[in-house]
DNA sequence: AGAACGGGAGAACGAACGTTCTCCGATCTG
DNA sequence: CAGATCGGAGAACGTTCGTTCTCCCGTTCT
């Protein structure tokens, strides 16, 4: 079996652990059922994964990956500092308005497993310290204080909170406006003084 | 076996739940564990409680009674609209700061059980809403718009996610400084008006 | 005192899970 | 063609869990 259909395997296999772990949580979804969904043998699956832990931290790995894309892409279109920050709010509102929207997959892995898996727990910490240091740089460049940084980042993580619970994507309008509110408000504060 | 002690032994079997639930996870604490954390017998555990699902829902009807009752004393302390708003984030700063805060329970579970666990969900859902329905009647007694008691509990929903990965108290910080901003500018523009 | 009852301790049961093992057919090599 | 290798299908294993059942002892009521 060539190296190159290995990793195709991989991906089909994270895919569908992807999103059988988003849609059911993390422990309702065995070995067995991902099998079936992926249409391999358990034997290959093992082969490819040691383990289930070590399968669900690669599909946290490459949401990661993915959530950096996403805001990396929104961030680009902005022409202003302002822009950029408040263009994250606007992926959020895209991203909420999917159909099979559940919430943020690493606050759901955190409440599910947080509490079990102290590595998985790591791992998003890490990944939210990672988007508030870019928030951070972002607030540098538009020359707003280290605080504002944190505030935008409870308004995102409170969003996707908000919009899973509720069910719609509401909150990704009023977090935006929100923010911008925030933004002005540093600003305007900052260049006064 | 009279009513009453009954009813001790139900609290008492409620506290156990609710400390070793919110520390570990709901579906890492079995009956057993439960049986011996309350020193009870097993017969009798489910005598009071007629399947570990009724117990999980009666624990968080519990955490719903208390978090109102925290809700309502903090907003009681504030001699203005505005001051009662902003007493629900110094609500949150303390209760970050208690040493086994692990976020909030219904976040926690939803992310555990909520994609297979409707009635659970629902729960969740309704207390979410109520608490955001008690933000809109302060806000309405401060005269803002209905969209600052969104945003403001995105604010609160985004602190206690937050607190809960990060490890850290500053997140009400913060978000009480975010509504602070936030309530003194939907005032300043409904005002000028 | 003797019988009926109730609760405690924990064994038992059926299901589900993560993981490994067995069997077997297909495919490649000499 | 003979033999070795690989992977597929799924049985098997050991554990855990929710729930129920059994056995036994102490209490209570007549």
């Amino acid at each position: 079996m060539p190296v190159q259909v290995d990793e195709e395997i991989r991906e089909r296999v994270l895919d569908v652990a992807d999103r059988l772990y988003y849609s059911r949580g993390v422990q309702s979804v065995g070995m067995d059922a991902l099998r079936a969904e992926a249409g391999i043998s358990l034997k290959r699956l093992y082969q490819l994964f040691p383990s289930k832990e070590s399968l669900v931290e690669e599909v946290l790995q490459r949401r990661r990956r993915l959530w950096n894309g996403l805001v990396e892409t929104a961030v680009a279109t902005g022409p202003t500092p302002r822009a950029r920050l408040l263009a994250v709010y606007d992926m959020l509102a895209r991203w909420f308005d999917e159909e099979d929207f559940r919430g943020c997959v690493f606050i759901n892995t955190f409440g599910e497993l947080g509490a079990v898996a102290p590595q998985l727990a790591d791992l998003v910490r890490e990944h939210k310290a990672q988007f508030q240091a870019r928030l951070g740089e972002l607030v540098a460049e538009a020359g707003g204080p280290a605080s504002l940084a944190s505030q935008l980042a409870i308004l995102a993580e409170g969003a996707q909170t908000t919009a899973a619970i509720a069910g719609t994507s509401d909150a990704a309008v009023h977090a935006r406006a929100a923010a911008a509110t925030l933004v002005d408000s540093a600003l305007a504060a900052t260049t006064a003084s």
